[in-house]
DNA sequence: CCCTCATGTTGAGGTAACCTCAGCAATCGA
DNA sequence: TCGATTGCTGAGGTTACCTCAACATGAGGG
């Protein structure tokens, strides 16, 4: 039934789903979804941004932000003020208790996740780090606009992607 | 922490969530959801099985496979038939069609997935089947036993591919 | 043989995280 | 000034899961 080449994608899923246990494990104790997270680590990261301009940073429909935005409201990690500069936007930030959770859960993930590739040596990491650079430069064709067809579930990955 | 490094964890997640974009892609031809499609390659995998042992190979409730499988039976691509020796069992097994199903997705995702890692070389091949496997090996991997309680936060949604 | 207990599937109803499709308010362009 | 656009949100839908019974069967004890 396998023919044994198709190894890379099938190691790189097994991975993938080791390496989303660890986080899905890191967020318990603090008792917020993924997806709040990640709307956690993007407003840590881009500070008081519109509604609209968090969606698209979450890659998820605006109305879906205004969800998550209601839900951290109400653990008070985040709060609406008007945009002084247009009266129509609504701008969202962190709360000081939002700050403090984004980077407490960022430091335990973070050991957490690495603490999987601990386990190489320095030639492994850096040869690892070179190849997913490649990969990451290799693939997007459909970087515009997020496919009509459903946005998927994207686990905790907050973080990542500098391109801003 | 020291931004500039962006963990191999972040960049790992972005090539992850690059490859599930790659299979869902390929998947949609065929109009059935990675949920879907995942029991379709397990029950080609394991052949007729019990609905509650789909259900532990899948890893989701009994009832949640119950539910799967009506899909798979309203699109012809499985049947149920009466355990014979044990009349409260039913017995999950692949039609035809299902089986064709199987065999096309299959080689069309693996073309799919595979042709992100056409890029590398064959040294960068080598060391990233390497490295995976290392990680693989590490981790401790909740692999067989998922607790009975299933009582994990969250779902976080079809990876797709059980591995194969 | 009857009774209790364990097991296998399913109906009912729930949740999280998305979505689209209006609707309303504000702003912008001509 | 007015029609078009932009920004948010209410209403309601979907997917893929879940738990908690209900119900039938099977296995073992007395």
């Amino acid at each position: 039934m396998s023919e044994g080449e198709e190894t890379l994608a099938e190691a790189f899923w097994a991975v993938a789903r080791m390496l989303r246990g660890r986080n899905k494990e890191a967020l318990a104790p603090w008792d917020v979804t993924p997806s709040q997270f990640r709307a956690v680590a993007t407003l840590a990261r881009h500070g008081r941004v519109r509604l609209s301009t968090l969606a698209e940073h979450l890659r998820i429909a605006p109305r879906s932000a205004t969800e998550v935005v209601d839900d951290l409201q109400e653990r008070g990690l985040a709060e609406r003020t008007p945009d002084p500069a247009d009266r129509r936007a609504t701008l969202v930030a962190l709360t000081a208790k939002g700050h403090a959770l984004a980077h407490e859960v960022r430091a335990a993930r973070q050991a957490q996740s690495e603490s999987l590739f601990a386990g190489l040596d320095e030639r492994d990491r850096a040869d690892l780090a070179r190849i997913l650079r490649t990969l990451r430069a290799a693939g997007p064709e459909e970087a515009g606009a997020v496919p009509s067809g459903r946005g998927d579930v994207q686990p905790a990955a907050g973080t990542g992607t500098s391109s801003t």
